[in-house]
DNA sequence: CAGTGGTCTAGACCACACT
DNA sequence: GTGTGGTCTAGACCACTGC
């Protein structure tokens, strides 16, 4: 029993680090999100990719000299948030967006008969990419100052044939440099699955914003629909490590054919 | 290390019950998922009313002669799906919906600005409330024949003194007799705390269909606002024990002021 | 077979709430 | 102080995967 609450003994790296001195607030942390916040680090350094496997349970317990069942408890936490896959008798992998089966991670829009699998992959048509600067809106969303170098694309996806989807994706132009409409084109799979491989940047958590409004003449026209017909308006935030946004997402879904599904627990 | 796997040695009533013979399947099941299952059934009968405590993991240890690790793994569960609360140095206790922090839990319309709390909590309108015998579609989503009686209820949600949701609620009749317009407009708090302290139907888990739509002349009137207003058409059923569905609801909601939030994992 | 995650146990100690 | 849930450990064994 070395160290409770400290995986370094030896070492002042960690601790329970109440040295800020601000207020009544302990500022105890249990080990094991000490743990899981070291794991965290690794993952976001890219020392593991996503799709490999992280160490054995044992390897990280003798890293960070904790017990097995502190390090199985930091990475169950990892799993829940869907940033580690457990697989028994395998190993625990970087979870990613380019597997068959969670394809369509964050798109909760779905076919009212049958289901998305039958329905086959959305038929993708890139109608615009093009580098502009950010105005407030699109800058105050993803972090950025005004004026701020912005990628935006629009495209639209359909089903069997019928656009059913209409979305303006804006990403920030740094970390997405060299990105062009003939690299979306070409890509096949989920587009999360796209900045993983090309850019490096790991989408985890998204909140979204639901409304129902009309389009103006050009959305109506791209989607087949008069400007009478009320379309559900998604507007979603991506976010990556520490929660920094990444990309904003307004799209246009119709509803005739598809429905929003949500669980609520 | 008496008895891996069975809670109950001398006892058949448990166990590794593979006796169904069916396929390849060994369907092993973990003790405390077996532990899970026992305490559900407590829960479900009543043992333990909303807001009591549960028995101490300790207590529960040995009326099932497992170890503490098992029963708290089986409870870590049953939080997770917010059928009971830990609460340290206190206990765990059996969820409700009579609670002033979790008072909205499945109502995702948030304001644009601010929060529901100074938002303050929402003027309820009963409209109608009426014994019927159930359409081919609600009884469908209720699980009951076409024809079974039921009760609907229309209401309308203002905030701040704006008509913000209409809504449709449909309830089996047995269950739910002597539900009347009275006991629901007396009634302060959540909707579904009333069906649990007066017709011990606790709410577990609802799955929402979102689409947007136009209102009807009388949906519009009712909402204030006119019929080429588009709306969120939100579309619950709710469900008790056994996923068993126990009222459906449909309501329109105006997003001129609020929005629906949705967080994706 | 060895290696991985998954389960179960027993015991010690910590943090928190009430009395 | 007592009782509760929360953390941490160490060891044993089970279930699954792939060599």
């Amino acid at each position: 029993m070395p160290a409770p609450h400290s995986p370094f003994p030896d070492s002042p790296s960690l601790g329970s680090d109440a040295s800020l001195a601000s207020g009544p607030v302990p500022a105890f942390s249990p080990l094991y999100q000490q743990i899981k916040g070291l794991i965290l680090q690794s993952l976001e350094s890219g020392e593991w990719r996503p799709g490999e496997a992280i160490p054995s349970e044992m390897d990280l317990a003798a890293r960070y000299r904790v017990s097995q069942g502190t390090v199985r408890k930091a990475i169950d936490e990892l799993a829940a948030d869907n940033l580690v896959v457990r697989r028994q008798g395998k190993g625990t992998f970087v979870a990613t967006h380019s597997e068959q089966q969670v394809q369509y991670r964050f798109l909760k829009l779905v076919p009212d008969e049958g289901n998305a699998q039958q329905e086959g992959p959305a038929e993708r048509t890139i109608l615009e990419c093009k580098r502009l600067r950010a105005h407030s809106d699109v800058a105050r969303a993803l972090g950025l100052r005004s004026g701020e170098p912005v990628l935006q694309v629009r495209r639209v996806l359909a089903f069997s044939g019928k656009p059913t989807i209409l979305e303006d994706l804006w990403l920030p132009g740094t970390p997405f440099k060299g990105l062009t409409a003939e690299r979306l084109r070409d890509h096949r799979g989920a587009t999360y699955a796209l900045y993983e491989t090309e850019f490096g940047v790991r989408m985890l958590r998204a909140e979204e914003q639901i409304r129902a409004v009309l389009p103006d003449a050009e959305q109506a026209r791209l989607l087949g629909v008069t400007s009478a017909t009320p379309l559900l308006s998604v507007e979603r935030v991506a976010l990556t490590y520490n929660d920094t946004p990444m990309e904003l997402r307004r799209a246009l879904y119709r509803t005739d054919t598809h429905h929003y599904k949500n669980t609520l627990n």
